[in-house]
DNA sequence: TTGTATGCGTTATCAA
DNA sequence: TTGATAACGCATACAA
């Protein structure tokens, strides 16, 4: 069953391109195959349209020559790079870690790969990084936060593939949208303290971004509600929040306002600061101040004492933009286009009165 | 100056490709611009070489048009993606979340992307992804440690592309190799105990990587010196590092050998737990027990007591480590092939008795 | 300094 | 079910 010599004489000597690396391509497999390019790549994209036999062939083919498509002239012929963009405002913060991981991990099967970009709390980098992800026509873009400048939210717009909003909830998402609604659990740790019978509660809070903010909103609402706000109970500062600055923070805090009994901290960095503070001073944690962080990481359980925290679902967050727009991406478009994956309050020591 | 008519009669009514998202390409600049294409690619990448009057039409164009050029085409056609791949065992573990920082930063005003992947501390999981990363010809790889499997090795010496091992030194590197020594740092952590007066020092460590191996086996060689060295001082788990392990671990380690008085922590986190625990179970630290940690998280200085640690420069790591990417790319190959950045004892409260 | 012809490795289109 | 052909958007080689 020979074929018939093939036309063109260069294909015959097979000369290796004086560019590419010499590794083999799809011509090589169809070639050692016997079949056409376009059937092996249907052979591997789309399995179930290519005979059981000539399927056998090429995998033998595959396997012989160590063929790998190159994803460049994939995306470049399919219009589309088989990338998942990932936008998120900082990578140290473990908050966005753990979210991080857990689109990596519901990715780690998957043929796609991730480009991640950090956008430090800046709409302009955020800008600048859509930008770049978007020229390579990505699969999904996931970005954080909903707060994007006009510019941003056009260029998600018209990226041309599934977006997914996360870390926050609301009505008005790009494309799609999972988080948890900061103002509610700003509000719960705050009222959480009220409830435990502390009254001059205070905010501690570093790098306001816009979460924060709804946090601190709620925080302020919980207190109006209980006629207690005071502005100055709120401390706030623009720097980078660590647990060092948990610690100058309590103490400008207590400067301001020495009658202080409880503090809601808008992390847990910043609340082992305080704790650490509390130590230092001498003052004693649950009875002169109560402490609630925000994020729950594994250390506050393991504080002395432990550490009330709102505990948030983060990883999960991460696994569920993945999920929708692995589904968009399969055709079967998710109804449900906001997720709110809500939070908890987790009562410890801290707070126990 | 009209030029003569296309041959190619399609040209002229540049029929929107079907395929293509519409976006404007090279072709649609250099027409308006009236240029050739190639101009055009070369006015972007090497505005030098062109002179300036063509250079201001064209951007002039580009700006006008909104083009973006296709990364995907032109890795297709220079066979070299704009992508430096990045391999870290773990993304949510703070030391590489740092070093990645440093890749990033000294990235973002290039028009390099970042392709990361972490190997969960796995072999295998580490040569799918070199498969993976590798197959888009990349600009530059960089990968944690020295300690990659056979077949691992080989996929990076076959690259094609600078390749920088980082977090250790050591004398074989595949190409280049960023780092510091983790034998050293766990000697220079036991020696300071020992120094201090402690005797019965512990080693205490959660998932032992080979780093953390070679870590211990300076502690090792350190209490050996001293002729202190006793097997069940040693306390280690293969469970992933965290607060809460530590402090459990230090429960163990106290089981085994109830004269303990002092600890090298493997990290920071089982340090912090172990902190923590000595409060819960009113051990006075440092009187009682000495600590040290590693790594130096910002939090260690605020501990109370404050805690002793070994300073790594992790964020230094990865801007070397671009470094000398950049300049081998640039064809300045560095002939320092294996660069030691050190680390530092920060002596704290934890270890002053 | 600028342009022409060609190829990069793959997939979409359309026909068989 | 399979294949021939023509893109995809850009850069290399070489010529002018």
């Amino acid at each position: 069953m020979l074929r018939p010599p093939c036309a063109r004489a260069k294909a015959l000597t097979k000369p290796r391109s004086r560019r590419g690396g010499g590794r083999p391509t799809i011509a090589d497999v169809a070639r050692k195959a016997g079949v056409g390019a376009i059937t092996v790549s249907r052979a591997l994209r789309e399995p179930g349209r290519v005979s059981e036999d000539l399927r056998r062939q090429i995998q033998a083919a595959v396997d012989e020559l160590g063929y790998v498509p190159d994803p460049n002239a994939r995306a470049l012929a399919s219009a589309r790079a088989e990338v998942f963009g990932v936008l998120v405002p900082s990578l140290t913060n473990n908050v966005f870690a753990e979210v991080v991981r857990g689109i990596y991990d519901s990715l780690s099967d998957s043929a796609f790969r991730i480009q991640l970009g950090h956008t430090h709390y800046s709409g302009l980098e955020e800008e600048r990084l859509l930008q770049l992800f978007g020229s390579q026509r990505p699969a999904a873009l996931i970005v954080a936060g909903i707060d994007q400048t006009a510019t941003s939210r056009r260029l998600l717009e018209t990226a041309g593939c599934p977006v997914v909003q996360i870390m926050e909830t609301g009505p008005d998402p790009v494309d799609m949208l999972v988080g948890f609604s900061h103002f509610d659990s700003g509000r719960a740790a705050t009222e959480h303290l009220l409830e435990a019978g502390y009254r001059k509660v205070g905010f501690i809070g570093a790098r306001m971004d816009p979460r924060s903010q709804r946090r601190l909103a709620g925080y302020r609402a919980a207190m109006e509600a209980a006629g207690l706000f005071d502005p100055r109970l709120i401390t706030t500062t623009p720097m980078l929040s660590s647990v060092s600055l948990g610690r100058e923070l309590l103490r400008d805090a207590l400067a301001k306002m020495p009658t202080l009994d409880g503090v809601f901290c808008n992390n847990d960095d910043i609340a082992l600061g305080v704790l650490f503070e509390c130590h230092r001073a001498s003052i004693e944690v649950p009875r002169q101040i109560g402490i609630v962080g925000f994020n729950d990481l594994d250390m506050m359980q393991v504080a002395f004492p432990s550490v009330t925290s709102i505990r948030t679902h983060r990883y999960e967050i991460g696994r569920r933009a993945v999920a929708m727009a692995l589904a968009e991406i399969a055709g079967n478009r998710p109804q449900q286009r906001v997720v709110d994956l809500g939070f908890e309050l987790m009562r410890r020591e801290s707070t126990a009165r």
